[in-house]
DNA sequence: TTTGAAGTTGACAATCATTCTCATTTAAGC
DNA sequence: GCTTAAATGAGAATGATTGTCAACTTCAAA
């Protein structure tokens, strides 16, 4: 993977912070923008290059919106999928040993190597669905 | 769903004749180009606007690049998911019932509604992996 | 502790896919 | 043919992400 040579300086400590504190998935902007919010202003290039590098030392996770943004989270370790709801953003980690193991099948089948997949659940939770039923 | 009140254009004709004469997933500004290469111009825009057309009408399937970009292609209909390979974009569709349902009970498990799921499998194709190891 | 190489940062410019605008065409129905 | 709403396209605008590069830190050797 990659080398953890990671130094440890106050942008890098402030982002891993605020990631620690946020549950849903956010984009680059949106962790800038709270940082600064928060007085702990870093540069939005320097968010962009800590989470990428974090993504790659598997630190974070990633994935794209509907629209193609990128959005982090930090989320516990080993590999898992995602239930978010698209109005809130709440996000469920889960697991389905049965889908890697189908995946990687599939792969096998057909002469594939050097597999890796992508799979998200979006849907609604229950309390953006009770939201809008009483609106 | 949508309306299928499109009209016949020369432009959204083109661009699904297009699309049956490719099997890999493009992306909307690769489709422009080659329509402008065969002389059958389209703006770009039109691209954009009929390949978004086609997706909502469920006429296209789209998955979004590791870099971000929307890549369309026409599949055969059903739900399916796709094993694309990262390096030349062969594409091969397939089906997994287990991931559905697996899908779909994790959601209702947690009390998401309408929901939706994205897979997409990225490995190297055989042809691929053989042309690296001969280089 | 001083010091220098190497990793980091940030303001700002540059990219680049995608969307928007709006004047001009075109298909559909009468 | 005539009317009208949909569709088109050239070009501007948007907005996320990346590139640049001088200034700033960290680290560890001296
Ligand atoms: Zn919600
Ligand atoms: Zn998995
Ligand atoms: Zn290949
Ligand atoms: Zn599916």
């Amino acid at each position: 993977m990659a080398q953890n040579r990671r130094r440890p300086t106050r942008q890098r400590t402030a982002v891993q912070a605020l990631l620690e504190q946020t549950d849903d998935f956010s984009s680059a902007q949106e962790l800038h923008a709270r940082l600064r919010a928060s007085g702990d202003a870093v540069g939005l290039a320097t968010v962009y290059r800590t989470l990428q590098a974090m993504a790659a030392d598997g630190d974070v996770d990633v994935l794209r919106t509907d629209d193609g943004e990128a959005a982090y989270r930090q989320c516990s370790t080993g590999h898992h999928h995602h239930l978010v709801c698209r109005t809130c953003g709440a996000t469920v980690e889960v697991e389905g040993p049965a889908v890697e193991k189908w995946s990687e099948r599939v792969a096998t089948e057909h002469g594939f190597t050097d597999v890796h997949h992508t799979l998200e659940i979006f849907g609604t939770c229950a309390d953006c669905a009770r939201a809008a039923r009483s609106s």
